[in-house]
Order: C-alpha cells, then structure tokens, then sequence
DNA sequence: GTCTATAATATGATAGAC
DNA sequence: GTCTATCATATTATAGAC
C-alpha cells in the first residue's frame, strides 16, 4: 500500500467519523476499523489524534476553497453565489439533520475542549465570511458588506441547529425561503 | 451531610461542567473533585454517569420554565418578553462567547453521541418554542406563531454560534438590534 | 451516607519484528 | 509501510468497610 494513500484515507474517515460522532467521542480504534489498518500504524503517518485533527481541517479548508471557486464559475451573479450558499441547508438537509454543520459543531466542541485547533476551525467560517463579504461587495454593499455576510451566516448556523434539533423539513424550507427573500430588497 | 443536599450539589457541579466541557469531556473524577467528595460516593445518588445527566436536563428544564414564568410577571406586554428573550445573547455574553449555547451546543452533542437523553434536551428548546409562540399569539400572529418562534429561536442560534467562534462583541449587538427592529414591524 | 480499594475496560501512544 | 505486543493511564462502575 501506497504511504501517500493510507494517510489520505485516515483523513478521509477521520473527517467522516469527527463530523457524525464528534472529535473526542472518536477514537482510533474505529478510525483504524474504518481504514481497516492496526492501530500500531497510525503513528507511522501522525504523530497524535491532535494532528490527525489538523490534517482533517487542512482537508476541510481545501475543500472550502474549491467549493467556493467552482461557484464563481458556475455563477457569474453575486447574487446567485449568495443563494447557493443559502441553499448548503437544503442540499445537505438529511446529514445537518443528524449531525449539524461540520463547522458550527466542530467549532463550539472545540471551543468547550480548549483546544489548539479551534482556532483553525474558526478560520473555515473565515473562509465563507470573506467569500460573502466579497459577494456583497460586488453587490454595490461594500460599506457593509462584512456584517451582511455574518448575517447570512448567523442565519444558515441558526437553520443548522434547529433542523439537527427538530429534524423539521419545512422550518428549512421556511427560513431559506425568508432569507432569500430578504437578500432580493438588496439587490441593485 | 444530608443526603439531598449532596445530590443537589452533584446535579449543580455537573450542569457546569457539562455546559462548559461538553458532556463526555466530563469525567467523574472532575465532578468528584468540584463536589469534594470521592468518586464511589457517587452511585449512592446516581445509577450512572447518563442518570447525571437526565438529572442535569430536569434541572434545566425546571429553571427554564422559572425564568419563563418570571419573565410573564415582570412584562406585562408580550412584544417586550420577547424583546427580553431577543437579549439572552447579550446579557449572557461572556458565556456564550466561551462555551456557546447551553442548549444549542448540548442538542448538537447528544445528536453525534446518538445519546437517549437527545430528546429530552431537545425539550429544552421546545420550552422557549412553545412560550415564544404564545407570545406572538398574544400580539395577534396566532395564525403563524410557530414559525415566528422559530424565527426567533434560529436567529438566536445563529448569534450564539458566531459570538463562540468568532468572540465578537459587536456582531452580537448588531443582530440583536436588527432582529428587534423586524420584530416592531410585526406589533400591532 | 461516605469512604477506600479494586475490577473491567478503553484509551492514546510506543517498541520492535517483519 | 504494516503488523503484533505492550505500556501507562483514565474511565465507568462495583464491593465492602466504617
């Protein structure tokens, strides 16, 4: 087996495992079960759990990234990038409604460890901020263009909690439907 | 020492602890070491570490339901408890910058543990929801109360969520006055 | 009601053979 | 690069003395 490989599939599952049963809950036991490896060589690619955590945000970050400038292609309206944003709710509805949004929870459970990695973790909502700060800008919003893209993530973290908690379609359904509205009266 | 009394005191120390640790950071050993007494004293008042934490739940709920009530007395007017509910975020801000929600962030977790007790900390939000609806009943929105609960409930979520990440003060006031504003265009 | 002692297990991490 | 064997520790939980 390719090293390369491995490490890049201990990624892989360790992001699905932390996301679905939080970072502490998930021990290397089912990470190597996942991967289908002894626990024994998993230090062979990490030195710790702690860096396995921070492979799995650099992954994350990449993802990010790559996610956001496929919809500058695909979109060439700000104001259509801004929906597709608003719509992450609905297209990833059924796993929000079991494990939440991969940012907010890592981020509070982060927060509640103390952890050095949380302030990686803040930096993937730094990654949406930016990209829909600079949405609103081209918006002609660009006096307020930051507080308006922290409102359209309140909004979307607020969605996430309450659809994890109540498993409630039509509340998503509701409260996009309102947040889209609320973004036409901005446009030009 | 009297038997209740030290039950009390384990339910106070491990609602603390659980709100700022998160619920499987937190050990017996640290309860113990909060309460001052050994870790086999325990199983005197509870059958297990989950029996904790349904305890922790009920103490919630009971407190919830007294800041409600008090909340009726103190306000006679139903645009003004929201107002106060609306503010929660404010008032408990140093907190919620450093451990979040109590709610938001327990749901989320008991969600990832699949944990028994997910559904009674789900009632928690239920609690506000219910009150929030009566509120906007009251106001003469009897025919979309719910959503307008939910509305408000998500929005606080939403604050909540970016104030623990991002520690930022002045978000918080900002979205606390809009959702204000929004809500003194539904007052009769 | 509280304590000490201890069981049974799971955890993150290391050593060394292949 | 992967494995087995093992360490040191922490965890929930129990047994029994006081």
């Amino acid at each position: 087996m390719n090293g390369a490989a491995t490490r890049a599939r201990i990624i892989d599952a360790a992001d699905q495992l932390f996301y679905r049963h939080g970072y502490e809950h998930t021990s290397f036991a089912v990470i190597a079960d996942a991967v289908q490896i002894s626990r024994g060589n998993f230090y062979h690619h990490f030195k710790s759990k702690d860096h396995i955590l921070g492979a799995v945000i650099e992954a994350r970050l990449a993802a990010t990234r790559q996610l956001l400038d496929q919809w500058e292609t695909e979109d060439a309206d700000p104001a259509g990038r801004i929906k597709k944003f608003i719509h992450i709710v609905v297209a990833n509805q059924v796993d929000i409604q079991n494990y939440g949004c991969p940012v907010g929870t890592l981020t509070a459970e982060l927060a509640k460890l103390d952890h050095p990695s949380r302030a990686a973790a803040t930096s993937l909502f730094t990654l949406y901020r930016e990209w829909l700060r600079d949405q609103f800008a081209l918006l002609g919003h660009a006096d307020r263009a930051d507080a308006l893209a922290m409102h359209v993530l309140a909004f979307s973290q607020g969605i996430a909690t309450l659809s994890n908690a109540f498993r409630d379609e039509e509340l998503v359904q509701r409260e996009v439907q309102q947040l889209c509205d609320w973004l036409s009266f901005l446009l030009p």
